[in-house]
DNA sequence: GTGATTGCAAATCTTTTGCACTAAA
DNA sequence: TTTAGTGCAAAAGATTTGCAATCAC
């Protein structure tokens, strides 16, 4: 933790992205806390507290240019909502409907059988599963 | 199709809402064509062009009611869009990419394996399987 | 220097809400 | 009648955009 930026300023270096303070700042964030999903106003928030300011127009930006170099991963789970995965291996997600938590599911807790090919012409870019849970009826 | 309404209002009726003109021009556009995904803003304007006029606010009501009584499932792809699936029995999607279009996957053309536990205390409301695709790379 | 990046405020888009009016039972 | 339902316009969230100021290289 006090190694200073060398390994995030490379990480964003190698996907061609500036190491701007922002940028570093958010990715610090990000990626030095093992796995998060985290939605674009909780980044911006955590960032505000960590006395590390940044607009919530370069949060944006920033996780949307995060999510093209494929640095994190979208995940869409509910209307007007995104979440930002910090884990961009294949797996699958739990999510809890009331706190609106999630929580992964490696990729072999969870298989699936007999994929149906893809529309003529289409190629699959991704599969999600979501397991939506909630406390008991 | 020349047949009245009878069908649909018992169909309201079953599941205790009232069959008004509103519900009724809506629950026609939604429950006779086919199995069917829409949004709130696509359903409103094939409303108003089939000479239904309906309020939009009344089209997000009567879409979630409709949800509330298992007559339509939600169906969440896109940050800040839903879409409302008159298939209710379950089954997977593929989902468009470019063209935001989703199509039925029938549940036996796509088993899930090995499905965890729901954590301590959870109870599984629903499995989501979302097949992304587009055109080629 | 020069082009990429940022921050702000305004704009956009979808969805929800408050409330007076209307209609179903 | 009586209560549920509707429509409007305004409000609320989340996200995007335009553009001048700032920063990385």
């Amino acid at each position: 933790m006090q190694r200073p930026y060398k390994d995030i300023i490379q990480r964003l270096q190698a996907v061609g992205l500036r190491p701007t303070r922002q940028r570093l700042a958010l990715a610090k964030l990000l990626f030095e806390k093992g796995n998060r999903h985290i939605s674009a106003e909780q980044l911006h928030a955590e960032a505000q507290s960590e006395k590390m300011p940044v607009s919530l127009a370069t949060v944006y930006n920033s996780l949307h240019q995060f999510t093209a170099a494929g640095l994190l991963r979208e995940v869409v789970v509910d209307a007007g909502r995104s979440y930002f995965d910090t884990n961009v291996e294949p797996h699958h997600h739990f999510y809890f409907e009331e706190s609106g938590h999630l929580e992964d599911i490696d990729r072999d807790q969870l298989r699936l059988e007999a994929v149906p090919d893809a529309p003529e012409g289409m190629a699959v870019s991704r599969i999600d599963v979501i397991i939506r849970v909630n406390r008991s009826q």
